[in-house]
DNA sequence: CTGATAGTTTCTTAAGTATCGAAGTGTGAG
DNA sequence: CTCACACTTCGATACTTAAGAAACTATCAG
């Protein structure tokens, strides 16, 4: 119902990336992913490890947050007090696959 | 000078791509230089053959086709009336590096 | 229940964006 | 020189965004 137009799909996703602070938001919980998943964990992590030195009140984290949710980038649950971060595996997907084009130019 | 922090930049790139009609010129752009590389001619095309369909006045997509050039995934140059754009292999070098996070993620 | 913690909602403000119409610039053809 | 073509610049308009302050909600400890 909404659009789903794979283009304006991808556009989306860029958007959300396309602020410097959520850009970072979202590449912490890619690392924090990485890092759990070394030591055998589950890939996520909640809010406030997220910020990773960025100084932002909470609001504009959660404002943020809320936007890379929509975008599809990542899912949220809550846990108790926190806010569990997940990074969406199909997001990434569909970002690998805008790749192609850019791997066979050149 | 400006703000050489690569995330920063990486930043300014999706936000190029985060209009649903820059990211379909920039798609066009990346599609005609791999047919222009299939039949062995250099990478890049001119405006009018970037609109691909799109619905937009001149003003509109010479906004774009500045944005994407500011942003440094394109390069232009002026041949005869025409504005050939350029996709930038820098540029693209950048984006790549994003991806091996998203690769290594999962 | 009380207080503390973690995150959310609402509202406001300043700044940025997308688009177009109208007028302007540069280039080549005749 | 004149004209048409391809693109650019300059408004103007309508819309979106980033950020925080203040007030709110949810969860847990004691």
């Amino acid at each position: 119902m909404a659009k789903p137009d794979p283009v304006d799909r991808l556009a989306r996703m860029f958007k959300a990336l396309s602020n410097p602070n959520r850009l970072r938001l979202f590449m912490n919980l890619l690392e924090e992913s990485r890092l759990d998943l070394a030591k055998g964990r589950t890939h996520d992590c909640f809010l406030a490890k997220l910020l990773g030195g960025l100084e932002l009140g909470a609001p504009t984290v959660s404002h943020h947050v809320k936007e890379l949710a929509d975008a599809g980038l990542i899912q949220t649950q809550r846990e108790g007090k926190q806010l569990v971060c997940t990074v969406d595996p199909e997001a990434l997907a569909e970002l690998r696959a805008f790749l192609p084009a850019l791997v066979a130019a050149r």
